[in-house]
DNA sequence: GTATTTTACGAAATCATTTTCGTCTATTTT
DNA sequence: AAAATAGACGAAAATGATTTCGTAAAATAC
């Protein structure tokens, strides 16, 4: 009887070591030493010998002690964290930049929270309410396509939480933000669209009120002008974030009695869309329709045709924000000078724009 | 002279009214409460009268008052977040798990961790070593390519850390996971280009120690034995994760002088180098070299030609996943029931098997 | 030899929350 | 009317790490 007792005793008793977290006070008592020596100690401070810090920096190596990261962002009031939040992951543009801030935040040996909105505005702002409590040190933040009011990204600046906005930049807002020649880029695109012998180009975007579809159809509009076209307001299809509806919309577009010759694709899933719509209505790309999309598509040049694309520079626009963001946060920047950079798209040219 | 001072502090309250985080103690004092009042009324506790559980109610929904998670964590030793650890971002079928598992998480008020281990063992050795602390209520896993001891994975499993294992687990160990028919579906993809007239499948795979290129070999073979057909270890092609080097090793094999006449890539990307090498080649698909792969790419009908796929049921998988995470976390299993989830991929035949 | 400084460490406060344990008043029970 | 109890709240401990301050002992200065 006694036995059993005995064993379960050592059976709870191996449960807790496991299950223990080894914390400083338990360091302290292995070592013989006060809890804040140990925490100097670890810390490298001048208070404490140099035997001492081996001693202890020994035995925290093998007991593989970590602190706790609740404990230490309670009394640093550090998290040791970012915050991404994005419009949706599966999408070669974002999960790209993701890599490339994953990249950044590994060496600075930060984690990265990461939030979808799903292009939800209701989502987006209560995302972002939830960030206010300090639960992370910072946040990179590329706008919803629904966003009308960026009030609550005002309050969380306002907390003191540098923000970094990259690719869908909100307008009325003084903000750092990192972006691309959307402009140029878009210029180039309706050009080159045009060289190619296209007199009837419709844009293709997800939401009006985004900065890149403004900036986009913008350079869209100039290089309309440049060439001396009238511009078709009927030519500007606005669809959304649902392929189905947008495979509708696009039917419709390509079923008109005076059917576009050319296709610029503000975003990437358009152009698929329309890739599905051109097979479906037997429209053959590029003698009858010529395609031309912001992309970073790693099959673009498999596809049949081959689609031309504008290609962003997504994991340097993470890799840049997220340095931007801890330089931001290294300085304290409260919001004084905001940077804003801008990188270079590629337009890539290939067959589903040959004359 | 005075009058700016009193400017001067009004703006230095303001900055002050900005960064200052509302916690319970201003609440407490708004209202005139002791802080464990306040707490216990934000708690709906019994002890405190509806009466008053209104007026805190009230004044924390105005004060926009959020819980330091930290000091939460710290109290409850519990952090509301859980972690994914995953090979790569950039890939579709880890980005449609992860939007799967955003899912859930966001329905259960969960924060997501996302690490990225590269499909290097140091990196996940470290970043699963870093979750011993307290960090995350639970961990989802694909283990990356190079991982030869799970040892770090028993240790984590020890401190008594739920971690739900998906698509690619662990052989030596106890533990739940989240996977898919590979046998049973790498036997039809088989059996799928033998039916197509193939008689050299060369089988590609990243790493022949990680579970899925295990099942989907014994697949391979399974079929090819039951078409009476010798297995020739010269056709299992060990690619890596650099796609140069990998598109110099399919180069290699497309231009033996046997060469294979059908490809089983058991990873999406050997697929799409597969198709490079072919147009760099001049092979023609499916003419000459049939192609079948395991993908999640959403352009693969509209590829050229349009690529046979065995497609995972990644979004479900992440759902299932952290569901399945979510309950042993709930029910604080600390590894007495394992759970086994497999669920289906389905075979979509094109253009790259045709006969 | 005394005074001062340096060295090396410990005690305790602090961070914001949760939770246990009192405590006081008002009400009910006996 | 005295005793017991319920209702509503506050004080304080506890969570684990950091940091300020205090203090012995040892080393150095005068």
């Amino acid at each position: 009887m006694f036995y059993y007792l005995h064993y379960c005793f050592l059976f709870i008793e191996l449960i807790f070591s496991f299950m223990s977290e080894i914390n400083l006070k338990k360091l302290s008592e292995e070592l013989g030493l006060s809890i804040s020596s140990v925490s100097k100690a670890l810390h490298d401070s001048y208070e404490i010998s140099t035997e001492t810090k081996k001693r202890v920096l020994a035995m925290a190596e093998k007991l593989n002690y970590q602190p706790n990261p609740f404990a230490r962002g309670l009394r640093k009031n550090k998290s040791n964290t970012i915050a991404v939040v994005i419009p949706e992951i599966a999408n070669n543009f974002f999960s790209l930049v993701i890599d490339g801030i994953q990249l950044v935040a590994q060496q600075k040996e930060y984690h990265v929270l990461t939030y979808l909105t799903h292009e939800d505005y209701i989502n987006e702002v209560s995302t972002i309410n939830h960030l206010q409590c300090g639960r992370v040190d910072g946040v990179l933040i590329s706008l919803c396509g629904e966003t009308a009011s960026v009030d609550h990204l005002i309050n969380l600046q306002h907390t003191g939480v540098p923000i970094i906005f990259f690719d869908r930049i909100p307008e009325t807002m003084e903000c750092s933000t990192v972006t691309t020649d959307d402009y140029e880029s878009s210029f180039k695109a309706t050009e080159h669209l045009m060289l190619a012998g296209c007199k009837k180009i419709a844009f293709l975007c997800v939401s009006r009120f985004l900065s890149i579809t403004q900036k986009r159809m913008l350079g869209y509009q100039a290089a309309l002008q440049k060439y001396k076209i009238a511009f078709d307001p009927k030519l500007i299809i606005q669809c959304n974030n649902d392929n189905i509806s947008n495979q509708a919309i696009l039917k419709k577009l390509l079923s008109r009695k005076v059917r576009p010759d050319g296709i610029f694709a503000s975003v990437e899933k358009l152009a698929i869309s329309t890739y599905y719509v051109c097979n479906d209505l037997k429209i053959k790309i590029p003698q009858q329709l010529k395609i031309i999309s912001f992309s970073n598509l790693r099959t673009a040049s498999l596809l049949s045709p081959s689609l031309t694309t504008i290609t962003q520079p997504a994991f340097e626009i993470g890799k840049e924000s997220a340095e931007l963001l801890f330089r931001m946060i290294k300085k304290k920047n409260l919001g004084g000078y905001m940077n804003k950079i801008v990188l270079q798209s590629s337009l890539i040219e290939r067959n589903s724009t040959v004359k």
